[in-house]
DNA sequence: AAAACACTTGAATAGTTGTTCAAATGTTCA
DNA sequence: TGAACATTTGAACAACTATTCAAGTGTTTT
């Protein structure tokens, strides 16, 4: 094994809690369908819930949730909030489960 | 948009709901403990047991879940059953997931 | 055959979580 | 100002989940 790949796996060993509260959120039909029509287009709160088909109680509560994770940001205009990702990580690691559920 | 990268979000659409699932395997504290000590090394329910810190059965329960989802595969060795990683996407999610969370 | 060991399985339980409903906040427009 | 609209928030509830305990299966060893 190289020094390199020990260093990673030390690493990984240290945020294996944080991965796992990320998975946690990533782990959620509703949440990965948000992160998926966003990862489209920025969209606004009525949207999305229409998008998705939950009423936008349900979807800001969602939102909430990814917005603490810091993997969608907010941006508002008049009476609406608009929703973007924020990380472009999200987009790796779907393409990373892409492959996996895929076999 | 690129056509390729159209293609790709379609095939995200269709697979959302398969994603979620395997997200919320990973999004669990034991289960992604299991994970990084396999990445590492082979080992026995036991042996597993020991460094995660929980009694076997509790290992044994989430090794199912784990083996269910294919992420590991079990080799049997007199009493004793050896797991290990089955699917090199483990890693690379991983990575990207750590990416995120050291921010 | 019986004891010892490794692992699995099922039931029970405590804790967590996602959705809905109802009410509240904040913004625009008449 | 008041009505209409978009979003958020909190409480309540149903559904799910991770762990433990106890019992069971299967293998080795004496």
């Amino acid at each position: 094994m190289d020094i390199n790949d020990i260093k990673e796996q030390m690493e990984i060993d240290d945020y294996i809690e944080d991965m796992a509260d990320l998975f946690k959120v990533l782990g959620d039909k509703t949440r990965t369908k948000i992160l998926a029509v966003l990862e489209k287009q920025e969209l606004n709160v009525s949207s999305i819930s229409e998008v998705v088909g939950l009423q936008s109680s349900a979807i800001s509560h969602q939102l909430r949730v990814l917005r603490q994770s810091k993997l969608i940001k907010a941006r508002k205009v008049g009476k609406e909030v608009f929703y973007s990702l924020d990380d472009e990580h999200v987009s790796l690691i779907f393409k990373c489960a892409l492959e996996h559920v895929k076999e």
